[in-house]
DNA sequence: CAGAGTCTTCAGAGATTTCTGAAGACTCTG
DNA sequence: CAGAGTCTTCAGAAATCTCTGAAGACTCTG
C-alpha cells in the first residue's frame, strides 16, 4: 500500500503538470495532507527540505490565487496558514481569466483580419467557443456550490 | 489600428500563457490567421523565421492534441495542414484529462490518509469538486456543439 | 530504382525558469 | 526600545526547457 508521503508527492506532481512550479506544488500538497489544522512556514521548510525563500514564494503565490489563507495565530510568533474553504472553486474561477483572454485575443483577431476571410471565420469559431465557456463556467461552479450545500445542509 | 501580425503575435503570447511553448504557440496562431485554407511546414518556417525542427515538433504536438489535421494534398510534395473543425471543443475535452488526474490524486490521498482525519476531509472536498467537473464539463461542451449547430443550421 | 525534395530526429547550444542562502526588514516581547 | 525570532527579498547558482541545424529517413517522380 502506498505511503502517505508518496501519495502527497504524486499529487504534487499532478499539480506541477497543471502549471505550478515544483516547490509550490509540494507546498500545496503539504497543505492538503497535513494532520494539523494549520501549518507554519518553518514546518514546511523542515518537512519538505526546501529553502525558506522557496516557501515564502510559494505561500505568497498560493495566497494570491486564493488557495490558502493566513490563520489568526493566537500567541504564536509564527504565521499560520491553511487551505481555504472552497479553494478549488476559487481556482477554477481564476482559470476563467484564461478563458476570457482567449476570447479577447480571438475578438481582436477578427477585427484585424478581413471581414469575410477564412481567418475571420476560424477566429469567430474560437471567439464563440470561449465566449460560451466564459459565460457558462461560473454558472457551473455556482451549481457545484449549491449541490454541495444541499447535500451537507439539512 | 493594430496590424494583423501584431494581433497574431499577441494571440500567440496568450497561448503561451496557456502552457504552449513559444514556437508551438506561434505556429498555432499562424494556423488561425493564415489566409489560405491550409499551410505547409516550409511556409511556417519562412513566415515565422524558426527552424524546420521546431515547426516539425509543433505540428506533431498540435496534431496529437487534435487542434490541426493533415489535409489530403492533391499533387503537392509538401504536406498540408489546417485547423480542425471543432478544435477548441476538442482541446477542452483534452484538458478534462487534467481534471480527472486531480480527481484521482485526491481519491488516492483519501485512501492513504486516516479515515477521519482533517486531511481526509480536505481531500474529500477536492475529490468531490473535480468529480463534479469531470462529470459536467463534457456535457457543457456538448451543449456548446448543440447550440452552435442550432444557430448555424436552418 | 536513382535522384530530388521534404520531413523527422536528436545532440548540443542557448535561453529561461526556479531554487537557494544570506542580508536585511519587520514584529513582537520583556 | 533593545533584542530575539521570523519573514521577505534578491542576486547568483543550478536545473530545466526549448530551439537550432545538420544528418539521415522517407516518399514521390521520371
Amino acid at each position: 500500500m502506498a505511503d502517505t508521503i508518496d501519495v502527497a508527492e504524486r499529487l504534487a506532481l499532478t499539480l506541477e503538470q497543471g502549471g505550478l512550479q515544483k516547490a509550490t506544488a509540494r507546498v500545496m500538497a503539504a497543505f492538503l495532507f497535513c494532520d494539523a489544522d494549520s501549518v507554519t512556514a518553518s514546518e514546511l521548510v523542515e518537512q519538505l527540505g526546501i529553502s525558506s525563500g522557496s516557501v515564502s514564494g510559494a505561500i505568497k503565490m498560493l495566497s494570491t490565487v486564493g488557495l490558502i489563507e493566513r490563520v489568526p495565530a493566537p500567541g504564536s510568533r509564527r504565521e499560520h496558514y491553511r487551505l481555504r474553504e472552497g479553494a478549488w472553486a476559487t481556482l477554477m474561477s481564476t482559470q476563467n481569466g484564461m478563458v476570457q483572454a482567449m476570447f479577447e485575443a480571438a475578438d481582436q483577431g477578427i477585427k484585424a483580419a478581413g471581414a469575410d476571410s477564412p481567418a475571420a471565420r476560424r477566429l469567430a469559431e474560437m471567439r464563440d467557443f470561449y465566449g460560451f465557456m466564459f459565460r457558462e463556467l461560473p454558472a457551473l461552479v455556482e451549481r457545484w456550490r449549491t449541490e454541495r450545500d444541499a447535500s451537507a445542509g439539512p
